[in-house]
DNA sequence: ATGAAAGCGCTAACAA
DNA sequence: TTGTTAGCGCTTTCAT
């Protein structure tokens, strides 16, 4: 068992000075490759680090500089691989600059958010990456006297703290609506998850009905659980819908997971796609290319909305001045399920 | 556009300290709950604390009592929702804990894992969750000599460093050809990622040839991508597969991803499942379950196996001795694939 | 119950 | 090119 006592005090930057036979202030230009110092120094300094196993203590340091090169990343969920990608593209960006992610969950709840913000904010981080531009007054309170640059991430209907990385949920489902209107689908359904939680999924319902609208029509059923979305909830959902709206000609979904679910209700039942049912979705997850239909979606720039949000932090750290709201829109695809 | 120069001087203890009329070490008492503090005292320093709006600075914190409460997760992969719901696991109890989580993405590369092992130390992470039990000697080396609790998560197939929570890989291999084996397949093939990479789908396929050989039969077929593994290579790879080897009766894929791809192509296709061929997956994901045909799978305890690491954690640092090695087993689930 | 002093390990600023 | 000094913001220890 690994022992846990006897703290054997850790090495520092004194132990490898006094052995490369240097004062620690020189010791600290070698490990910053600060250009002051002579080779043979830096030689001496190195091989000093190298034979004490020397590891520089980065609390430390960030506690002189004020910089903690730490960046705040709080999602909403990693329950479903949308979010997982955010992170994946901002970590890449991190990591390769020397940056380190912490994380926070928040549940979509904005509550939750909250707290975590406020616990977070401790750590000094040097950057924020949140979800979503709609936040709890002090939260906002929070973010804006904090003195790091901040970032919203996957959407740009709304104003931004600092700066916002996303595209338009709304016009998201706009879209979708009216697609659904030029190819001839005249009831329509929707089946989601939590709504009060993803804000993001409510703005595209909200889109969806306005475009509806706009063609005279409405939304003829909805079925919405106090879940979360998944594939399973999809498939139930979409199942129940048509039980009582067996007249439905089309069904937009909160997102992927539920639409592929949907989709493999009908596969399961035999509803026919399209002909009978139009089923369209939202996020572009690769699970709706591998099916026997490739699903109409849209696909949302979820890893490039973290990196972009990363390289924008890093951006304006350096001195530089990043736009502030960056849409980068999305890509529509006409599957085969409309 | 938010300001960055003029970095007006945060809020310290000492701030705290002079608005109430205390010393900065009573601040700090009252901070921590300390019992020896009167009411009224308490009462002070609360007050200014609101009133400054005082954000206590961990980074010196931890730099003092050496303890950073900082848990560094290092994860193969982002890529698929398996790993996403380890850290989802461990992140809620260490939240709970008041710990924060940073993390790292290895992309199922030893050598990058240990860089990232590498700068890690720098924060003095109080604890590591690391996946798999195989790392590079000097990865190896380094977690050896760090001072706080390694717990090895996702296998239980070799020696951990200090602690592993996990199940046995070759042996949920080794159940799956035995199954396939007793429910009558004797034209056995293999569609996975790269296997170089992902060493405990190199384990599950090594387990799963075992069991074939204990029953006198052999991989036929074998379909292996220098990619990492998704839906569309699943099916890409089985539809490959299926065209060289067309007698095929079963095949097991390295895991749900691939194997529901698998099961995307045969209902495209037209090729009857489990009639002509089996399919067999792992990792228990949703979508094995949403499919019109359950898929026949093992369910990996992922969150659990996060939730545990974490816990395990903190019980080391509470001064507990948990278990070494927690094999966790796993749930072996008979869809309709087979 | 409260405070003073010292120091965690590092780097910025200045001096030599 | 190198070293000295001071201090980042906190907590530990010891005193009162």
């Amino acid at each position: 068992m690994k022992e846990q006592s006897e703290q054997t005090p850790s090495i520092t930057l004194e132990d490898v000075a006094r052995l490369a036979g240097v004062s620690g202030m020189t010791v600290s230009r070698v490990l910053q490759d600060h250009v002051n110092v002579s080779e043979q120094t830096r030689a001496k300094v190195q091989a000093a680090v190298a034979a004490l196993g020397y590891v520089p203590n980065r609390l430390a340091g960030a506690l002189t500089t004020a910089k903690t090169r730490l960046i705040a990343v709080i999602v909403p969920s990693l329950s479903n691989i949308v979010f997982p990608e955010v992170l994946r593209g901002a970590n890449e960006c991190l990591e390769a600059a020397g940056y380190q992610a912490v994380i926070g969950v928040s549940d979509y709840d904005l509550e939750k958010e909250e707290r975590i913000i406020a616990a977070m904010r401790a750590w000094r981080p040097s950057g924020w990456i949140l979800a979503g531009l709609e936040h709890t007054p002090r939260a906002l309170q929070m973010l804006r006297v904090v003195r790091s640059p901040v970032v919203e991430v996957m959407d740009s209907d709304g104003e931004p703290i600092d700066m916002a990385v996303g595209f338009s949920n709304t016009q998201a489902g706009r879209d979708t609506g009216q697609f659904l209107a030029d190819t001839g689908r005249r009831r329509v359904g929707y089946v989601g998850g939590d709504l009060c939680r993803d804000l993001r999924a409510a703005k595209r319902r909200k889109g969806f009905e306005q475009a509806l609208a706009e063609n005279g029509l409405e939304l003829e059923a909805s079925f919405t659980a106090q879940q979360a979305s998944s594939f399973l909830l999809g498939r139930a959902g979409l199942a129940q819908l048509l039980e009582r709206h067996p007249d439905l000609d089309a069904v937009y979904f909160s997102n992927d997971d539920m639409a592929v679910g949907g989709l493999m209700h009908c596969m399961g039942a035999g509803v026919e796609v399209p002909g009978r049912l139009a089923l369209a979705g939202f996020n572009g997850l690769e699970i709706g290319e591998a099916v026997p239909q490739r699903l109409t979606t849209i696909r949302s720039p979820r890893y490039r909305i973290g990196q972009l949000a990363a390289e924008h932090i890093l951006a304006r750290l350096a001195g530089n001045a990043p736009p502030l709201r960056l849409d980068l829109g999305y890509e529509f695809i006409t599957g085969q399920t409309t």
